[in-house]
DNA sequence: TTGAAAGCGCTAACAA
DNA sequence: TTGTTAGCGCTTTCAA
């Protein structure tokens, strides 16, 4: 059985009051000899605050939630790590539910965690179809807690946003490629990607035609963000006359290199490549890959704390934040003529 | 503000009694038509029950707390994930902390779950010393909840443990390499493991002495689990002269492969490889690779069962579910003389 | 069939 | 300096 603040109360021979006042180190009015008193038999007890009973009281739980599509995918884990870091510093705990790319259940867990009180939610949604948007559009717009939209936003709805600029991303890749003397550059990425206005493949054609060079539907490869996505490109690549290729994540690139090794070609000296989220350093040795990397700490910590601000205080107008990645150069990109 | 069931009452002329039988389908008592109307003033003001208060009386929160080393880590990600899942279905949230390797931690988020009031912790213990175990089985010792140690766990303390053997996966990849014909068979391993006694290792020493092969310390590397260690152990392996490779995690594959490949060597022709975890498919197109697979949906599921029994009743004796992993035959391993 | 009321563990205002 | 008490939102027992 659990022992509440009554019975330290009645084993110290004073009164709840005073138990809640130390305990919470509010004690400024108790005389020190009964805070001792009260904290020996707290620790005696092994006491723990019921947190359920306080957040009745106080309004406050101290959790917030967390809605992430899917945890195995290691930008999501690593940034839910960020948050979980940054949170419990600040003393929250975090409640984390999985949407699995499903956008019907994104609604489901949003009431799942009003329903269990967190005063906050951050919030990745699921990519869907516009029907699907809707509906959560209209669930949020009667929410009542703060959330933020971590990494992805729907649009045509006005809240708190936090997200890095996958445009600008593909925009430093592209120039970079340029820079070095690359102007056959293909790019290999995801076709079907909802939130296509600010994908990274039109990132791409902006920064090519930005550039003054030809966008080229066919050196546009669909690799489905997925590892076998980018070995069936590399099939094509070899057979074009691109010499470098912008890859719009780093499974993708895995896939690429793997088909490139096998046919005895070499990065960067038969092609010059960046890639994007900088995850490959846990899964290749070598060539260093040149890649936009993405500070996720920055990205969890702007996200926390645009929450924190909206749950002390409820009438602060929707935020929109957005940060920059950054081109990290390594040896993926070789200068021609 | 958040609309409370007496709210709804109020609007509907009932109750508070009457709203809370009807919206917990304890409605049996209550006319057909209170009832409707109930549901519909509820439905009208997006009413959601505040767990908190229920909780408070009903003494549960249908909240368990799941404590992980690493959510960075495939392994822990992917079992993070069918926990919430399995979870879920069955009508519990899960709150997730991270101990980030740090023993030290452990303690302060069993503590920390246990002032959130979850009704029971799934815990993995991080690697530490042996002293850091001893703090931690104190404690345990007097958690007010029910827990199970999953995946890992700690020696001498008796509660409740779910894992999966890894002295036997050692031994299937081993019996696996000798029926194909090797008895050269180096391995890669991590030689710092705290548990070394029942690490990957351990059983393939154990496997070799038991089918009649001498153990050689100097074929036994340490590749830290990590990429680059299995790379550098590459480097030493080709100038051994064994035919096979144990290697007790596929971080450490990934980087073994990239040498052999860097140096022209083919898996199987020139060496044969048996790898440990089976998320290579993710990273991997060719050769596929033979691997001991654990069925992480079975430990998730196992471990939650296992927590449920002993919360809904709470004088179960202590069990301990040991689970085997499977081997995965592909195409890495060849058939000598 | 429904309502009143107690009480879960805690905090905070007020009283002593 | 300390204690009493109301009440957070809910469930549940008992009475009507």
């Amino acid at each position: 059985m659990k022992v509440t603040i009554k019975d330290i109360a009645r084993e110290a021979g004073v009164s709840v009051a005073a138990v809640s006042l130390v305990l919470n180190q509010k004690d400024c009015r108790i005389a020190e000899e009964t805070k001792k008193r009260i904290i020996e038999v707290a620790r005696k007890y092994n006491y723990t605050v019921n947190q359920q009973a306080r957040s009745l009281v106080t309004k406050k739980s101290n959790v917030i939630g967390l809605i992430i599509p899917d945890i195995e995918n290691i930008f999501f884990s690593s940034l839910s790590k960020k948050i979980e870091e940054y949170c419990r510093r600040k003393g929250y705990a975090i409640m984390i539910v999985i949407s699995d790319e499903n956008p019907k259940e994104d609604i489901e867990l949003l009431h799942l965690l009003v329903s269990r009180g967190v005063d906050g939610i951050l919030y990745t949604p699921s990519n869907g179809n516009e029907q699907d948007y809707e509906k959560i559009r209209k669930y949020l717009s009667s929410l009542p807690i703060p959330y933020v939209m971590v990494d992805r936003y729907l649009d045509n709805i006005e809240c708190n946003k936090v997200y890095i600029d996958n445009i600008n991303g593909s925009l430093q890749a592209i120039e970079m490629l340029i820079k070095n003397g690359h102007t056959k550059i293909g790019c290999i990425g995801y076709a079907v990607s909802k939130s296509v206005t600010y994908s990274r493949v039109t990132g791409y054609k902006e920064a090519m035609k930005q550039f003054g060079l030809p966008v080229n539907e066919k050196y546009i490869y669909d690799g489905q963000y997925k590892v076998i996505g980018g070995y069936h490109a590399g099939k094509e690549i070899v057979n074009s006359d691109l010499t470098a290729v912008f890859i719009c994540n780093d499974m993708m690139t895995l896939g690429f290199l793997k088909y490139l090794s096998e046919c005895g070609k070499k990065v960067p000296n038969d092609y010059s490549i960046i890639s994007y989220d900088n995850t490959l350093h846990n899964f290749v040795v070598s060539p260093k890959i040149t890649t936009i990397d993405q500070d996720l700490g920055e990205l969890a910590k702007n996200a926390c704390q645009l929450l924190f601000k909206n749950i002390s205080n409820k009438n602060t107008n929707p935020e929109v934040i957005c940060l920059y990645p950054q081109l990290l150069i390594n040896e993926s990109v070789k200068k021609i003529n």
